[in-house]
DNA sequence: CAATCATTCAATTATTCTATTGAATATCAA
DNA sequence: TTGATATTCAATAGAATAATTGAATGATTG
C-alpha cells in the first residue's frame, strides 16, 4: 500500500533534499563555479586548471574533489596526469540554467559586464540565428579564437581555430572580401572581443558571436566533437 | 580597445563568479531546496511553508530570505501575510536542472526512491507523451490530487481538482469505463501513488503520470494558471 | 631502481553557515 | 487603541567549509 505515515513521509523527503543539496553544495564556491565553466569547454589536468584559475594546485584539487563527491565531473588518467571534465551534459544544462537565472536576476552581473567590458556597447554581437544565417549564406568566416586544444576538444561546424594569441601574426590569410565572426568559451570570455577589437583595428568586418560550444550545443545545433578515442582512451 | 591586463580580467572572473556563486550558495541546503520545490507549485506564505516542511517559522523566513537575496524568490504582501514565489520561470528551470542532474548521477536518490515508494515497481508511471495520447483519445479522466490552492494556482489543460485526502469520499462519482490518470507535484510526491493505490483497491484502472505542473510547463506544454489579478492583487 | 612529475592527503586556522530562542515589529480587526 | 496574528530580527553556540602549508603517494622515465 502506498499510504505513509506522515513521520515516514519526512524521513523520506529529509533524505531526498539532502542528497540534491550534496550537488547545491558543490555549486556554493565561485572557484568551483570557474572549475565548471571552464571544464564544460573541454576536459583539463589539474595543473591546467590551477593554471587558467590562478589558484595553487592543492586548492584546486581539493575543490574537484569536491565536485567528484557531487558528481558532477569524472576523472580519467592519461599518463601521469589526472584529467577531470564534467560528467554529462546534464552537468552543462546545470551550469547554464544557474548562468541564466543569475543574468535573469543579479543586476550586478549587468554591471560587472557594462564596467569590464566596456567596448560591447560599439558592436553589438551576433545571435545564434544571426551567425546562422550568414554562414550558411557563404558571407562569413568563422574563427574559434580559444586555445587549441579547446577547439580540438569540440567546436562549431565550419570554424577554423585561430587562437587569438596567434591572430596578429595570421592577419594577411584573412580575407577582407567577407564578415568574420569569432567567438570564444562563452558571453563572458573575453578572447573573442580582443579579436574583434584588433580585427577591426586592421580594417576587418569583425564580429563576435555571443554564445560558446556548449550554448551552440544546448540549443540542439551539431558541434564537431573529439572521437571517443581521443577523449577517453586509457 | 579590448585588450586587457591579465591581472584585470582575473579580477573582473573573480568578481563574475562570485556573484554566480551567491546562486550556487542559495542552493546549499537542502531545506531550501525544499523551499524552491514547494514553490514551484505554488506562491505560499512564510507560515504556510513552515506547517509543510515542519521547520520552525523563523527558521523558514531566514532561509525565504537568503533566497531572496540571491533573487531566487520574490515576496508580496497579501493582508498581513507575505507571500513568497520564485522570482521567474528561470528558477524553475534551475531547480529542475539541478534536480535531472541528481537523477542522473546520485545513486543514491534512485536506491531512496525504491527503499520508500516500493510500490512504485508494480504500476509503470505514465510518461507526458503516454498521457497526451490517452487524453486525446478521450479515453482518460485526469485528476490534479494536489492540495485546492495548488490546482488553482495553475493545473494542466483538462484536470479536474480532487485533493488525496478527499479522494476517499468522493469515488462513486469516478468513471469505471476509462482510465483515471493521476497527477501531483512531481516524481518524488506521493500524493499520485497515494491516490493511484486507493482507486486500485477499489477496482479502478488508474494510473500515475510521472510528472507535474513545472515539468509539464518546461516541455512547452500549456498549463492554466490563475489569473494576474488572483496571483499578485495588492 | 632512482628521480621526476602530477596529484592528493593531512593538519591547522580562520571564516562562514546553521538552527534555536525569545524579543521586536508591523498589520489588521475589534 | 488594543489584541491577535504573521513575520522578522538579534544573539548565540555549534557545525561545516575554505585556504594554506608541507609531506606523502603513485605513475612514468631514464
Amino acid at each position: 500500500m502506498a499510504y505513509q505515515h506522515p513521520e515516514s513521509k519526512r524521513a523520506f523527503k529529509n533524505q531526498l533534499y539532502e542528497q540534491l543539496a550534496r550537488i547545491g553544495k558543490a555549486l556554493a564556491s565561485p572557484h568551483r563555479l570557474e572549475l565548471l565553466d571552464l571544464l564544460a569547454q573541454s576536459e583539463r589536468s589539474v595543473e591546467e586548471l590551477a593554471r587558467e584559475t590562478t589558484l595553487p594546485v592543492a586548492t584546486v584539487s581539493q575543490h574537484l574533489q569536491i565536485l567528484h563527491a557531487a558528481r558532477l565531473v569524472d576523472v580519467r588518467r592519461r599518463g601521469r596526469q589526472r584529467r577531470y571534465r564534467l560528467a554529462s551534459g546534464e552537468v552543462v544544462r546545470l551550469w547554464l540554467a544557474l548562468r541564466r537565472t543569475g543574468e535573469a536576476h543579479l543586476a550586478e552581473l549587468e554591471h560587472l559586464v557594462s564596467t569590464w567590458l566596456p567596448e560591447r556597447r560599439h558592436w553589438p554581437a551576433l545571435s545564434i540565428d544571426a551567425a546562422l544565417e550568414l554562414l550558411q549564406s557563404g558571407r562569413a568566416l568563422l574563427l574559434d579564437v580559444r586555445p587549441r586544444d579547446e577547439y580540438a576538444s569540440a567546436h562549431l561546424p565550419q570554424a577554423r581555430s585561430l587562437p587569438v594569441a596567434e591572430l596578429a601574426a595570421h592577419l594577411s590569410e584573412l580575407p577582407r572580401d567577407c564578415e568574420i565572426i569569432a567567438y570564444c568559451r562563452g558571453p563572458y570570455c573575453v578572447f573573442a572581443d580582443e579579436a574583434v577589437a584588433l580585427l577591426r583595428a586592421h580594417g576587418f568586418r569583425a564580429w563576435r558571436l555571443e554564445v560558446g560550444v556548449p550554448e551552440w550545443q544546448e540549443r540542439g545545433l551539431p558541434i564537431i566533437q573529439a572521437q571517443a578515442a581521443e577523449r577517453s582512451v586509457l
